[in-house]
DNA sequence: CTCTCGATTGCGGATTCCGTCGCTTTGAGC
DNA sequence: GCTCAAAGCGACGGAATCCGCAATCGAGAG
């Protein structure tokens, strides 16, 4: 029973129990960590493989994987390069607002062009980041779309000129 | 999506037809982007699945999932909710330079707590989002090791309240 | 018209997915 | 200490999926 082939296995299981987190909201341990590692790599990966890789059955990677999803915890999708897909202006925006954020927040988050849309403490009240297909389009969506809403006070843009770095493996470094 | 079946994969077709974009780098017709955003609603859908929705074969789909992985164009990974994964403390930092901005976008984009890294037009020389455990971790973050880098005039933060809207669907609306 | 080239299809075998069963461990309650 | 219920895991077999390959189709060039 035990470890069959790889004492790596034992290992693995040794490091999961003793990572109890008396945390927030969900329990992930180490191994389901370790799981999601694997994914970030490859979402199409085989559960085989990665029970392998962290030393589960494959059945056991199966269940968890699907609790992970269950819970919202963590999704598996398909993320596309926006230049590769011809979307070539991409700007964040800082927005200053009266009145009460939440309403304003969700008419943004309404629009297809806006990706992000976060509330902040700071000298913005919301900061939202619009992927645009040109600078006629950026302009129209922050001149027609954005300064337009309601309670919208004022707006600044810093217009990407060049993306360094986006990753998607928060939690797992 | 609207139309039967049969019909519907001569209509993509044609309309893949149409799509020739003389662009930069690559040419992502409709079908591409039809299974592109199948992959979106869930990385790990079955290739005959996707072929029957976008009217292909699941051979044909396999292989232009390969292609657009193998260009870069879009890969399959696995996504965290940061609050799930224990990441409690996120921000966006706007950050002035002086001299060379591209050394310091390098330093920055080395940080593991660094999500992104943008070169920007605007107020801000470089923005970037930071994923932190606690406020403590954040302070440290921004304190330590950003606004020590060689070059770097001032930071001014927003620290995330409420995370309203996050897509990964871009070019697909 | 013919030829070439890229994309697509169909097919068979290897692999993977998925439901299920039984076992072990854990923790609560008596 | 004992029992019981619940959860997590490994094992197994059938169905579905993945994958490579050869043949086919269609558009464009000569």
């Amino acid at each position: 029973m035990g470890c069959a082939n790889d004492e790596s296995s034992c290992t693995v299981k040794n490091v999961a129990r003793d990572s109890k987190k008396p945390n927030g909201s969900a329990s992930i341990d180490a191994v389901s960590l370790a799981i999601i590692e694997q994914l970030q790599e490859d979402g199409r990966r085989p559960y085989a493989a990665i029970g392998k890789a962290v030393g589960l059955s494959e059945a056991a990677v199966r269940q968890r994987v699907q609790k992970l999803l269950d819970q919202g915890a963590m999704q598996i999708v398909a993320v596309t390069d926006p230049l590769t897909v011809g979307l070539r202006r991409q700007a964040m925006v800082g927005i200053n607002v009266e009145g009460d954020l939440e309403p304003v927040a969700d008419a943004l988050a309404e629009l297809n062009e806006v990706e992000y849309v976060v509330i902040t403490a700071g000298s913005f009240d919301l900061i939202v980041e619009i992927v645009c297909e040109d600078d006629e389009h950026l302009l129209e969506m922050i001149n027609k779309r954005i300064r337009t809403l309601p309670g919208v006070r004022s707006t600044e843009s810093f217009v990407y000129l060049k993306l360094r770095k986006q990753t998607y493996t928060w939690g797992t470094r």
